[in-house]
This record gives structure tokens, C-alpha cells and sequence, in this order.
DNA sequence: CAGTAAGCGAGACGGTACGTCAGGTCTTGGT
DNA sequence: ACCAAGACCTGACGTACCGTCTCGCTTACTG
């Protein structure tokens, strides 16, 4: 929740849980149902039955209420799996990240990005919210294959995870396919500048 | 130019290449100066001195319009020399690409990609335009280092350059930094998965 | 027409008249049936069909288009007979006007005072529009009386029109009835101080 | 005061006399200050320090609200000085009537008469606790005079009052001066239809 | 003297209207 | 046929008040 982290109003009538559900989820259904472009408080309010004035309440702005009904609702189901063979792990993480995108919250993804390029705000909880968790998730994976012998000692972890969040969420952007042979290219050709030299062998 | 392609207009006062110049170099430079926010049709109007009607005549909307902009005007000099040593090529690329979208031009280029999320049309552009053209230079760059033999002869061209334009662009729009050391580490880490293996030694 | 007294605006799309009489009309008819309360411009363009935005380009504000719909459609048919007894004249005078403003159109006079009272313009128009015209024919009237001796040479005729117009209005403002046996009543006692000493008996 | 007049609310807490002085001020020093236009159940609670709700429990609506401050603390300070020439209380009453709305009471005065055409319950108490006294007070100024044999045995004193009272309202209302010239022109006219036939000599 | 009913402050809530702005269409007159 | 100007409708913006409501706290009469 990045709205309203404050802690205890003691006084006056507490805020409705019902109501911030229903714009959430509202926003967030709207966001994937139409995209970008029906998307407005007005819009919201409607679809939510939650008065305009109680969402400017909470909501400074579109943009905020986007992402954060983003963070709130988006729940990627990050496939990381941290036993098993690190590159079979670094598959599965990618491919689970494309797939999501790929489906419908897709939409609302890029549309959060897009509403992100008017306020730093967004961008920040971007970064914080949703970037940096994906990104830790994905240092451990890859980490752990370091850790392993598996992939070179000194990888650099954070460039390569430069190079696979970018790389899936640009298609994404500029509507490119996303579909699992993409993903298993991608991984090949990242994979090859990973591996430690000696002893395991990563042929293609 | 995206708009008016069709050909034969010969009745009829032609068209002024003032009021065309006028509004695409307003529209750029207002993306430029003050991003998405208050890039509107009118405010083009307003900045151009061109009447509201005349931009509607000629673009249908402002996705179309910001993007035509972008293309007309954005030149992002790229650094694409294709003699001395691949490797070096490669990272003068990334690092014009990373510099031109630091600079000013880089909101613009995140305003398009934003905008482009409610019009496949303008993706489609965005592609064909810009996208494209740049991965084709980039696929030169790349391909003469294959063929020099000092990358591998089984590189995947297409995704090292997702990777990199990726990283780049994805960066752009979370208001990461585009900085010199940056594109850097990231050049050593796909650069790695580049080279061939015998001879070359590309050690970091 | 208080509005756009300005001339020649030879350039554009000329303002539709149809729109005009549409707005006024239905402010007209909105303060006629519902009173002050329901007014508002977000009203005035339900029921007119007219689109807000064109309201707000021509009137400035709610009171202004008030008092525009009360000058333009008020007609409270003076009964002002310049011939016959000059008391007469005065009786009908008098008695027409609180005739008018007794039915459904004192509502609207009521409220464009009511409004008034937020804006010195408002105010100014009244008194120019409405105010000035129904004392000029009441001094003509007065006037006649004077000319012809019936009544007193010294006659302050303007106090006179004070004092009918101003208990007329009060009364009608606070609620009180304005029914004929009042008017008469009224005339009555203003007239005792309007009649020349000699000559003519205006014994009540 | 107007509101809460039903009587043995013996359980619970009682009303704040401090809260209710602290509204009914506010409330006065408001439409004395700002007017009509920035008089709203808010306004009154931000600057009295009165919650919403407090002011809600006993003001059913602003109309109310505006008209009970009006009645509490407008006092007119009527001049009505009963001894000396009927003449002259009249003047006085009158005169003293005109400044006072003249003052800044008079935006008060004004505001009350506006917002009350849009509640017959208020305008039924500004007739009741307002124009009710001012006109008995004036009848009894009056009826000296009759009594006295000053003035004509028939006059219609109501009548003379409406004059009067309405006159100096109206021209409030209209943003007309009330100053005393204008006041004795205005005396001296209705005096003319006032005075007994024989003996007194009213002569301008 | 403890309960308790009501007052009080704060502030959320669903609304309506405000006045402004942008989008996209249209109707003029002038070039 | 083009252009500039500007009217028009639509609809979203963010704000201010409205009147109602739910809280937690306070106060003073009452049993």
C-alpha cells in the first residue's frame, strides 16, 4: 500500500477497507479490461460505486492510484524455485516473468510504466516496489548458481539481470511476442556469458 | 513522415511545409521541455502558431503526432563505426544509444513509448521506425565481429541486441542512470557470452 | 443582452443563436419552477441541451446569466397608460407590476436580487436593465400628473418611484402577499401626498 | 434564537453556550466580512473552531444559520425616540434605519434576504423576529402622531411603513446610497400625505 | 459517586456543482 | 483546396461544500 503510511488517526471515522478494496480492484480491472486509455478517476469511481471525492481522498493522482493498485493486485507468480539446476532456475524465473506479462495483467504493467513517465513518484514506487523485489528475487537465483561453482565467480550479477528485466519488459512496451521460445533464446544466449569456464559444460 | 502518404493531391493549395516543420519541431521540443504531461494538441497549436484543425487535417492523433515528432527529429547520432575492433564498436553503440536517451531527447523517446501503449499503430511505428533501423545497425556492428571470427559463429544476434536495447530503454523509463560506467559493466557482461572461444581472449 | 456586447468577431465559427435562446430560456424556466436552489449552470445545461462549456464561454457566472435570462424573457407588461385619470395611471402601474412579479416570474426577480448580491455587476445590471426602464416610464406617468395639475408642482417623483417600487419588491421578497386590495390600499396612501392642494379633491 | 426551542432536554450532556456565542459570531462576522458568496456551514466552523457536526445539530441549513446570527447580533439601534415632534421621530426612525444597513450590517442584512428566498421557513422568521419589530416600533412612532393629531386620524399607517421600510430595503438590495439627504427626501415626501389637513403647516 | 446519555472534535463518506482544460468535429471567411 | 479562427459537444480534471455517518473523548445530570 503505498498510499496513507502513516500510522494512527485515532480520531475521526475510520477509513472504509470496503471502499479502498473496490477502487483497488476496480482500477486494477480497468487497467487490464480497457488499458490505459479509459482509465481515469471518473472511470474508476464508476465501476468501484466509491464516490470520486473519497478516491482524490486518498489517491493524489491517477498515476499513484494506477500503480498502486498495481503492486496491490499484480501478483506474478514469480516461478523461482531455488533447488535444482541454477540455469533450469534462471529459466524458470524468465519464463515466469514473460508469462505474466504476456497474459492480461500485461496491460496493466506497461500502463503503469507509461503513467510512471509523468510523475517520479510512480517511478520511485516502481523501482522500490516492484523492480526491487523482482531484482532481489532474481540475485538470489542467480547467486546461488555463483555459490554453486555453476556460473563464473565474478558475474555481474546485476547486469545480467539488467539485461533479461529490459529485454522482457521493452517487447512488452513496443508489443513484441513474449512466447516461451523467446524466453528459452534469450536464457541460451545470457547462459553463455555465465558459466563458469572449467569443468561444466554449457553447450548450447 | 507517417501522415499523408497518398500520392496524388494535385488540386487544391498545397499543403504548407512551414505549418508541417512549425508543428513537428513545436511537438518535439515541447515534449523535450516539459515531457508528457503537457504535451496536448493545443498546446502544440498554441507553441506552433499552426490552427488546431491543421494538425487534426494531417495527424489523428497525438500518439501519431508524438511519434512522428520523435521520428522527424530525434537523431540520436549514432556511434556506429564499423572498422577497428568489434568489440569496441559495440560499446561505442551502447554507449551513443545510452547518451542520446540521457540527454534531453531521452524524455521524449520515454513520452513515445508511453503514449504508443494506447495506439498499436504508433507501436507499430515505433518499431518499424526506430526499433528497427537501430537493431539493423546494431546486427551490422555484431555481425562483422562475427564474421571477423572473434564472436562466436553461433551468436544469437537478435537477442544481444533485446539484451542491450532492453537494459537501455527499460532503465530510460524507471529513471535509472544511462552513465558511462554503467554501459560499461554492462558491455563486459554480454560481451562475455559474445566471443569465440579459442584464440580471441576477451578476459575482463 | 448583457453578454458579448463586442462587434465584429469576423473570424471563426459564429456563436449559435439557437444555443443562446436555448440557455436563456432554460435558466428562465429553471428559476421559474424550481427557484434559487436548484440553479446552477450544471442544470441550466441539462435542461437546455447546451453544452456547459458553452455556457461558461459566454456567461461568466451563474449570477450574470440570471439576471441575462431574467432581462431577456421578462416582460412583466407594464400596464402604463398615459391617458385617462392620472391616478388611474398610477393604480395600473403600480398594480401590474405587482401583478407580474405576484405569479411565477417573481420567483425569478427574487432570485436574480437574491444573486445579486454576490456580484457589484449583477447589481449594475439590474438597476440599468430593469430598475432604470420601469422608473422612467413610472416618472412619465408621474410626470403626465404633474403636467396636468393633478398633481402638486413640487412632487419629488423620484421618491415617489422609491416608494412603490421599493414596498412592492420588499414584500415581494420577504413573502408578503401583493394582492390587489394592497396595491390599492397603497396607492391610497401615496397618492394623499401626491395631489395638488387646490382644485382637486382626492378625498380617500 | 431561533433554533432548539423545545424544552426539558434534562439527560446528557448540555450545549456548549461558548460553542453556540462562537457560531452565531462567526456566522456574522462572516457575511459582514465576506459576504454572501464565502458563507458556508464551513466557513463558519473553520473560523468559530466549531466542529461541522456541532453546528449541523442545532442549524438545520445555512438559510437558518445566517438569518438566527442576523436576529442575535444585528441591533439596529433604531432611533426611536417617542417624545418631541412625530416629525421628527419619524425622520430619526427612519434615518436611523438607512445607517445602519448602510454599515457593513447591511451586507448582513442583505445576505439574510437573499438566502431567504430560498426557505419560506426563513423568510417566515425574518418577518416574524425582524420586519415584525421594525414595524411596530415604527406604528407606534406613527401613532403618536395620529394621536397627537399631527398626523390625519385615517392614516393607513401599515401602508406608510411598507413605503419606507421598502424603499431603504430595496435600495440596499439594488446597491443604492442611503444616505441622509436622500433619507429626508424621502421623509419629506411621505410626511406631505401624513400630516392632518387643518392647523399643522408641514410646509417643505 | 458511578452510570450513562448526550455533546463535542475529527474526519470519512456519497454526492452535486464548480470552473478549467483537452479532445475531436464543425462552420465560417480569407488566401 | 488549403489555412486560421473559433464555436460546439463530450468528458475528465481537481476542489469546495453539502449533509450524513461513525468514531473516541468529555461532561454533567441522575439514580
Amino acid at each position: 500500500m503505498a498510499e496513507a503510511e502513516e500510522e494512527h488517526r485515532a480520531v475521526g471515522r475510520p477509513r472504509s477497507e470496503l471502499a479502498r478494496r473496490a477502487v483497488l480492484d476496480s482500477a486494477y480491472a480497468l487497467l487490464e479490461d480497457e488499458g490505459i486509455d479509459d482509465f481515469s478517476i471518473d472511470a474508476v469511481s464508476r465501476r468501484s460505486g466509491v464516490a470520486r471525492t473519497t478516491i482524490y481522498r486518498r489517491w493524489p493522482s491517477k498515476s499513484v492510484l494506477a500503480i498502486d493498485s498495481f503492486l496491490e493486485c499484480f501478483r506474478p507468480q514469480l516461478d523461482a524455485a531455488r533447488g535444482g539446476d541454477p540455469e533450469e532456475n534462471l529459466r524458470a524465473l524468465v519464463a515466469s516473468l514473460a508469462a505474466a506479462l504476456a497474459g492480461p495483467s500485461g496491460r496493466v504493467a506497461a500502463s503503469v510504466v507509461a503513467h510512471a513517465q509523468r510523475d517520479a513518484e510512480t517511478q520511485r514506487l516502481f523501482r522500490e516496489r516492484f523492480s526491487g523485489p523482482l531484482r532481489r528475487e532474481s540475485a538470489i537465483v542467480l547467486g546461488a548458481g555463483v555459490a554453486s561453482g555453476h556460473f563464473r565467480a565474478d558475474l555481474d550479477v546485476e547486469r545480467v539481470i539488467d539485461a533479461f528485466v529490459g529485454a522482457v519488459y521493452f517487447r512488452l512496451l513496443v508489443g513484441s511476442s513474449l512466447d516461451r521460445s523467446w524466453v528459452d533464446a534469450l536464457c541460451d544466449t545470457l547462459l553463455i556469458g555465465c558459466r563458469a569456464r572449467g569443468g561444466h559444460d554449457g553447450g548450447l
